[in-house]
DNA sequence: CGGCCTATGTTGCCTAGCGCACATACGCGG
DNA sequence: CCGCGTATGTGCGCTAGGCAACATAGGCCG
């Protein structure tokens, strides 16, 4: 009995008008996609992209020698798969489920049908990877500049703003490929957290306790990602205000009744 | 007497067919840029894009606390201000002339103009953007798990293909706050680089001399870029033979005749 | 309820790279 | 040709985080 569950819970799918969303919605196809499931390797070809409404996606680059980072995230704010309208159809890093749930995926050639249109979601797409871009950059300047401890606040943080509660089902293990670090070293991270009170763990659990403990560890390197999606996406135009002003949000009702509920866990 | 100078010399005007080539020249406003020279600041508004043709820029991130690391490099394979297009106007990055030398500027509104033609200048603008993705991301895992030699190994090589000669002019402080590291860590990979017969450096100028050498100590993230870029702008859709197969290709001439002379030092 | 797999804790050692404080010397401008 | 400003060389001590090798324990499954 699975949450009931719209395309619209996806920020982009719900800022798109009625007519462009009309036209799509017979494509999109619910995926359910569970932790750890790999969406696409490293220069695969693409078949779909991929709205995530419930789930975290998160897209690494694994090194040669076996190591990986993450390059950026990827939630209900977003998209998986921009290459396919970028024009490349693949790029040399890795998709992985970084929190499983719930999302939609639709066929490349519909999203690139519907992109050529030049339409609302032409413009949202392309905003989105600008956002995109500034994540990555941020990344970059972030793992050479900061702390682990920062890195770890960011990352937690970054997460907790994709998810409906504030349990995250993950490993230390799993957290330590994401930022690209040993394991020990978020075993250490982490328990500097948790003796501050700020998260509370258990087995393959994180539970953020104390929001506001993490944002005042952060680098700033959230922020400035933070601001620049709210810049580039604002809930204005994720309300549609903008992109059709003219028209009430169809099926905003609900989203804003199913989304608390939540999968808390 | 500066040499001769053509808007080809950058790869994204030179693969525009004539109609969008003729449209924009007499747009295209040739500017001198000079070392160190910052095109744009963090959050400033963007009022042109800039197209390299001898000089080479480079994105960079500022840290509140004043360190900075280079983020990606526009060489004449590319061009400066992708947000104009992609819908933000402005970046959270600083863009500072990292080579001096020449190059063509367009102002925003005739940029986004063609843009908005949805013709060849987007294809090549989008595939470029998504290029410029991938030095970007290669950047966060390089900075996570490479060593400063190769780092700089990577620098080197990624630059040079940027440029017509061998030598850079360019001060190891430089270098150091482009890949974000402290000074004598450069003078310290470059000392061993310039004992294995490498390079030689003397008081701002370093001279290449041994490419393959770099090439053997580089790490995996120098290849992946530049597979990446010939992938999505090879020569043959610069060429255009992929953008107007019917035509020749207009002002090639002049390309291949200036180029080769280059500015040789 | 017991066993085992796997997540986490811990410890010691090692290295790259940082910060700082200088010594040195190149080479431009007068 | 001299001198000074700037680029480079060097040598500390220090720390974060890497690598390795375990000890421990939670909790799922039979």
């Amino acid at each position: 009995m699975p949450v009931p569950h719209s395309p619209n819970q996806n920020h982009l799918l719900a800022a798109l008008p009625t007519a462009e969303f009309d036209r799509l919605a017979p494509y999109l196809e619910p995926v359910e996609m569970r932790l750890g499931d790999v969406l696409y390797e490293s220069g695969g070809l693409l078949q779909h992209v991929y709205f995530p409404t419930t789930a975290i996606l998160s897209l690494h680059y694994v090194m040669e020698n076996g190591s990986s980072s993450e390059i950026a995230g990827v939630g209900n704010e977003g998209v998986l798969g921009i290459s396919l309208f970028m024009g490349g159809n693949t790029t040399p890093s890795r998709a992985v489920v970084q929190t499983g749930g719930q999302g939609y995926r639709l066929k490349a050639q519909y999203l690139a049908q519907e992109f050529k249109r030049a339409g609302p979601m032409q413009l949202l797409l392309l905003r989105y990877t600008q956002a995109l871009i500034t994540q990555m950059s941020q990344t970059a300047a972030c793992n050479r500049h900061h702390s682990l401890v920062q890195q770890l606040c960011r990352w937690l943080l970054l997460t907790l703003d994709r998810m409906p509660s504030n349990e995250l089902i993950m490993t230390q293990e799993l957290v330590a490929s994401m930022l690209g670090v040993r394991r020990e070293g978020v075993t250490e991270a982490a328990g500097k957290l948790q003796q501050a009170g700020v998260i509370r763990y258990r087995r393959g659990h994180i539970t953020v306790l104390d929001r506001a403990g993490l944002e005042s560890r952060v680098c700033e390197c959230y922020g400035v990602v933070k601001k620049e999606f709210a810049r580039l996406l604002p809930d204005k135009l994720l309300r549609q205000n903008t992109l059709h002003p003219a028209e009430a949000a169809p099926h905003e009702a609900d989203i804003r009744t199913i989304y608390p509920a939540g999968n808390r866990k």
